[in-house]
DNA sequence: GGCATTTTGAAACATTTAGTTCGAAACTCC
DNA sequence: GGAGTTTCGAACTAAATGTTTCAAAATGCC
C-alpha cells in the first residue's frame, strides 16, 4: 500500500541508498580522499561493511558516485541561483552567495567537496570530472553574461569569457577561504563585492549608468 | 679546508638537510599529506628511515619542516615579484604571474602546497599557519595598494581591503586551476586579465588617466 | 690503532587498512 | 510452513603503514 514499485524478494535493507550516499558525501568531505577510511564510512553511513561493497563498490567506485551525485545536486542548486533573479548583478550576487552560503553550511565540512577535496585525488576519471565541472560552471556564466548584454544590463563589449573565469576564480577563493575556516559574514560580505567586482565596466571608460 | 664549521664527530650524513626537505615538500605536494607514505618520503628524499625519523622526526613534524620552509621561499618570492616593478599596475600583475608560474612549474606537481594540499590537512597547528600565511599575503598586497595611492597611481577612495582579499581569491583561482591541468599559457593570459580586474576604478565613476 | 660518537641499512613491530567470507536473519512467493 | 532470495553482522585475511630496534659502518680524537 506504501509502495507502488513491488518490494524485492530478499531481506529488505536497512538504509536508504540515497540517504547512505549523501552520508559518505560528509565523510570524504571532512576527511578527505585518502584521509576517509572504510570504517569512517561504515560509522558514517550506517551501513554494513559487506553491503557497502555490494551496492556501492570499493573506495574510488563509491567516491566517484559521491562526487556525481554532489555535483548533480550542487550543480543544479548554483544553476538556480544564477538563473532565477532578473537583474545581471543580482544574479551574479546570488551565484557567489551561494557558493559561501554552501560553504559554510553548519552540519557539513567547510569548503566544498568538488572544489577541494577532489582536485587532490589521484585519479584520472576524478581529475577529468572535476575539470568538465569547471568547464559547465564557467559556461553557465557565460551564457547568464550574454544574456545580460541582451538584456542591456552590461554593454555589448563587456569581455564575457574573461569575466566569466574570474568570477569562477573567485569562488573558488571564496571556497578555499570558507575551509579554512572564514566567518560566513565576512564571507558573504566579499561574496558581494566580487559580484560588484566582475561586473565593472572595462577600464578606461566611464560607467554607463542604464 | 672545504668547512669552516668544525665537522661533527660520528660518521657523516650521506644527505644535504635542506635538499632532503625540498625532495620531501615535492613527494607532500604531489602526493598529499594522507597520500603519502613514509616510504614515498624515505624514496623521495634519498633518506634512510631511521634517518628521517632522527632528523625530521615524525610524518606530522616533518610536514610542519616543509610547510614553513615552502612558506618562507615561496612567500619571499612572492614578495618580491610584487614589491620589485615600480608601477602598481606591473606589481600585480608580476605577482599574479608569478604565482601561475610557481604553480605551473615544471618538475613540480602543479598547485600550491600551501594553498591546495595543506588546507586539507586536519591538524590544528597546520590550519592555524595556513590561516597565517592567508593573512600576511592579503597584508602584503594592501601595503602596496596603499604605496599605490601614495604614488597617485590609483585614487585615495580605491578600495584597499576588499581589493586585496580579491587578488588574493583570484590567485587562489589561477592556482587550483594549474593544479587541475590548466595550461600555463591560458593562465598566464588570465593573471594579466585579474591585475587589469582587480585596479579598475570603482563603479559609477569614470577611470581617471593619470 | 683503539675508543667514543654518529649515521646507516635491513629487518622487525604493532597497528591500521581495504576488501572478503560465511552463517544467520529477514523477507517474498508458493 | 517451506523453498528461494537477498541482506546483515562479525570475524577473518592479506597487505600496507607509521615507527622502532640493532648491529655494522664511517668518522674524529687520542
Amino acid at each position: 500500500m506504501f509502495q507502488n514499485a513491488a518490494r524485492p524478494r530478499g531481506r529488505p535493507r536497512r538504509f536508504d541508498e540515497a540517504e547512505a550516499l549523501e552520508k559518505a558525501t560528509q565523510v570524504y568531505w571532512s576527511k578527505g580522499y585518502d584521509g576517509a577510511t572504510i570504517d569512517d564510512l561504515v560509522a558514517g553511513m550506517g551501513v554494513g561493511r559487506p553491503s557497502l561493497y555490494s551496492v556501492f563498490g570499493d573506495k574510488r567506485t563509491l567516491f566517484l558516485r559521491v562526487l556525481r551525485a554532489y555535483a548533480e545536486r550542487k550543480g543544479a542548486l548554483a544553476a538556480k541561483a544564477l538563473l532565477s533573479p532578473q537583474s545581471l548583478r543580482d544574479s551574479v550576487a546570488s551565484f557567489l552567495r551561494h557558493a559561501v552560503e554552501s560553504a559554510t553550511e553548519e552540519g557539513s565540512a567547510p569548503g566544498c567537496l568538488l572544489a577541494c577535496v577532489a582536485p587532490l585525488v589521484n585519479d584520472a576519471e576524478v581529475r577529468q570530472f572535476v575539470r568538465n565541472a569547471a568547464d559547465s560552471a564557467v559556461a553557465l556564466v557565460e551564457r547568464r553574461f550574454r544574456d545580460g548584454i541582451s538584456a542591456g544590463d552590461i554593454p555589448s563589449d563587456f569581455p564575457v569569457a574573461a569575466r566569466a573565469s574570474q568570477t569562477l576564480d573567485l569562488v573558488r577563493g571564496l571556497t578555499m577561504r570558507a575551509q579554512m575556516g572564514a566567518p560566513r559574514k565576512t564571507l558573504l560580505e566579499d561574496a558581494e563585492a566580487a559580484a560588484d567586482l566582475v561586473l565593472l565596466p572595462r577600464g578606461g571608460n566611464a560607467a554607463p549608468e542604464p
